[in-house]
DNA sequence: CGTATGCTTGAGACGTATCAAGTTCGGTGG
DNA sequence: CCACCGAACTTGATACGTCTCAAGCATACG
């Protein structure tokens, strides 16, 4: 495998990196490193420390704390263009979660100074990591708020809304993200059998299509609906 | 009322304001307005627009979220020193959440090009801002996991946990605010009657002594085992 | 002092988890 | 290429935690 270079990178227009001086994307390209993960591969781990951030290439990750019981909570994804691990990074605290690809991945690790240098020296960039934290923030307070007050089956129905935002739909209307019933237990925060049953129902009413792992979003405004979602 | 200045203000030096020179704090102190509310006023409303940030120079604040039923979330708390609002500034999104003083309080308004230009100009200012939102961040993915994988009972005991550290304890180890039943369902998710009878176990077990509003934590290894904590 | 609001307790219903058992699927080696 | 094995998936029965509803009680406030 060849290392994908910044300047080249697809998805570098529609991340933090957009607003980057070629001169910024070649001091980035020459201090990089850059690792492939199969399926399952860990990128980093939760408690450990880090030492840059890591930028996806390509592929999907998840990224998900252990509770106490030892279950995987899945707290977001990353996908190309995407960076993760600069919270525990900018917090200087341990990473709070860990990160394992859900397919094949290319992701690039970016040093710590190189991070601090653009946001002293790219005000830019600054706004943006500032608006990608905030972001963030204000979604895990909705996670929050869902988790707290709605019951699984509406928690589900809005996550496969939010998969299909995250992943977007092919021509099938299939959501482009392959996961177990258990990862999809662990996003929801409900047992395994809760998914499957609950997913079944949605099929019976012809909301969903499955085929496996795959699943297919035949009608959008009953699942919004029963998301309970109004905003 | 007088308005509070900055360069007298008691928490300025624990707060992201920490930084400042002396040109800057003048600079804030000329641009900010002050406001004094009662418990139960609304400093601002979920969904609004906000056109800077609101900084806490006494008293207590709720940040809350109205679930789809109306039903208010809990997200965190504010005091002395910190600040609320800058979300929705940095993302320029809507505001996230509702703040209401849940004791008087008295909360300076700094508006936006002052923040941005302190953002700019001062360095350290920008690195606590961004240290602020990672932490909170990492915050919220632990509530998240909580949420989703431990019982009530857990989740009350955490929370008694959380206000200690928040507010802390008197001499008579009881927790510095005040919060009604259903507010304290309102951060652990849970039916007010449910906070009511754990309340009243955790009691019969000793583990605290209830007067009213007012909760003393008698035996916080057990209720940090009760919380089924490790980290 | 009266009234509204918050608090408390109990009984019952409901949603969801757990456990147990089959079934299907995907990958591997013969 | 097929048979096999383990893992993932599915379904059912049951148990349990938590919510809801209803009523009585305490408390604060005008």
């Amino acid at each position: 495998m060849e290392m994908p270079h910044c300047d080249t990178c697809g998805s570098r227009h529609k991340s933090v990196f957009c607003s980057l001086s070629e001169q910024e994307v070649n001091n980035v390209d020459a201090s990089k490193g850059c690792n492939i993960y199969d399926r399952g591969q860990v990128i980093f781990h939760e408690g450990n420390r880090t030492n840059g951030i890591y930028c996806i290439n390509k592929g999907k990750i998840k990224l998900f704390q252990l509770g106490s019981e030892g279950k995987e909570q899945i707290i977001r994804f990353a996908k190309a263009g995407d960076i993760i691990g600069y919270r525990a990074l900018l917090s200087e605290e341990p990473l709070s979660a860990s990160a394992e690809a859900i397919e094949e991945a290319v992701v690039c690790f970016i040093p710590k100074a190189q991070v601090f240098s653009l946001i002293t020296d790219n005000p830019n960039f600054n706004f943006k990591l500032l608006k990608t934290l905030s972001h963030e923030l204000g979604e895990a307070a909705k996670i929050i708020t869902d988790l707290a007050q709605k019951p699984v089956r509406e928690r589900l129905a809005e996550t496969l809304l939010m998969l299909k935002d995250t992943f977007e739909l092919n021509e099938e209307k299939t959501i482009q993200v392959k996961l177990s019933r258990e990862e999809l237990a662990n996003i929801v925060g409900t047992a395994t059998e809760s998914v499957i049953r609950l997913l079944s129902e949605f099929k019976k009413d012809e909301m969903i299509a499955l085929e496996g792992r795959n699943i297919r979003l035949l009608n959008i405004p009953e699942l919004t609906r029963v998301a309970n979602i109004f905003d």
